[in-house]
DNA sequence: TGAATATGTGATGAATCGTTCACATTTACT
DNA sequence: AGTAAATGTGAACGATTCATCACATATTCA
């Protein structure tokens, strides 16, 4: 086991690039299809047609291209709550969260088996760990949201604590639904209740 | 590897039982300080003062022996929130919500490590998967409490569907106090704001 | 007491895994 | 064409793991 954290090569040429990206393609097939545990290295060289040598070219070790699939993922939804956040700080509080909820669920189902085994079953450790604090950064981008809204806020309502509490339950609904219930989402119902949900809490009404 | 799920041996003497206690002990507190990845059948068997043979005696492998202390921490659980919901059956929704939160937050602290571990870095496969539906119980026994409750209810909220995103919303939201944000139970503000997100939203008020 | 059964031991086998490194091949550039 | 840099290869290594089994000890009970 390496605790080698150096920034191995840039890929430079065109082909070096294909065989990263083959890599990280075949990492995500892999962790997909066998689980984080029975993702090995060899393997996943093997899936991606290259050798394992070229692998440890560009990633120091499996956690950090473990980690490289995370970071991406986690960028993607950031990105899409983000987007959704924006659009709508100029409408209601109740759109704006109508379009988070949608956002949320589009998130989970942008790769919804490579997010399950991202979530779930990939070691909360080291730096695996840093990767992972979507949730962070999507809370901040709701307490952002709700303080341009405050005026249709609940009375006493602390945007930090109404963001924090609005993210954790919205990320578990939609995971739950994405992933272990996907049967939910077929009529718009689970939205409307997640909507209920937030609006409610937020807005006292 | 052995995929060998044959029963073990059961513990007859007092001497025995006394062994697989002190194994399952020592499991905790291995998985606590170690992780799921690093807690070596080796390293617990040494830690319950016992030899390998031994530990394989009464647990055909490794995801046996955590599969059980699952079952033991998953059935603490749903006893603690059964409790609550059964003592407040004829009270109001609102006090029963409160027990239930109360109940929530108090089953995952009573041994906040070592459910991260088991929530967050055991594999959720095989058997442990099966293990680890505390969520169904727990989510049936709102459902009851619900339909008690059913006056109560806001207009067209079908219990079933409620119970499903309370049990979901309170889950993760305990989850989040005591094991990532304890500060947040030091007043009660947090139970608060968890009892203010279910009732508006159940009973629409 | 002594035999049958239950329990405990730990060296050892067998398998797997992550990672390295000496070397081969391909590309870029003069 | 020729050379240096970039890229690719895969056998081999060391470490670690789960699990077994032949044997020793303790307990039960006739």
């Amino acid at each position: 086991m390496a605790k080698d954290a150096n920034p191995r090569k840039q890929p430079r040429q065109e082909r070096a690039k294909a065989t990263v990206d083959a890599i990280m393609k075949a990492a995500a097939q892999v962790l997909i299809a066998e689980g984080y545990e029975n993702a090995t290295t060899a393997r996943i060289a093997e899936r991606a047609g290259v050798s394992i040598g070229s692998l440890y070219q560009y990633f120091p070790n499996k956690e950090a291209l473990v980690a490289a699939l995370i970071e991406r993922h986690s960028d993607e939804i950031v990105a899409t709550v983000d987007e959704a956040l924006t659009a709508t700080s100029h409408e209601t509080l109740e759109d704006g969260m109508r379009a988070l909820i949608h956002a949320a669920v589009t998130a989970h189902r942008l790769d919804p088996k490579l997010h399950k085994i991202l979530h779930e079953q990939v070691p909360r450790v080291g730096r695996l760990a840093k990767a992972l604090d979507t949730t962070r950064r999507v809370t901040n981008a709701i307490e952002v949201f709700l303080r341009q809204h405050e005026a249709e806020l609940k009375n006493k309502r602390d945007p930090a604590m109404a963001a924090l509490v609005v993210e954790t339950a919205l990320e578990a609904l939609s995971h739950k639904a994405v992933i272990e219930r996907h049967d939910l989402l077929r009529s718009g119902a689970f939205e409307g209740e997640m909507l209920s949900l937030v609006t409610s809490y937020l807005t006292g009404k």
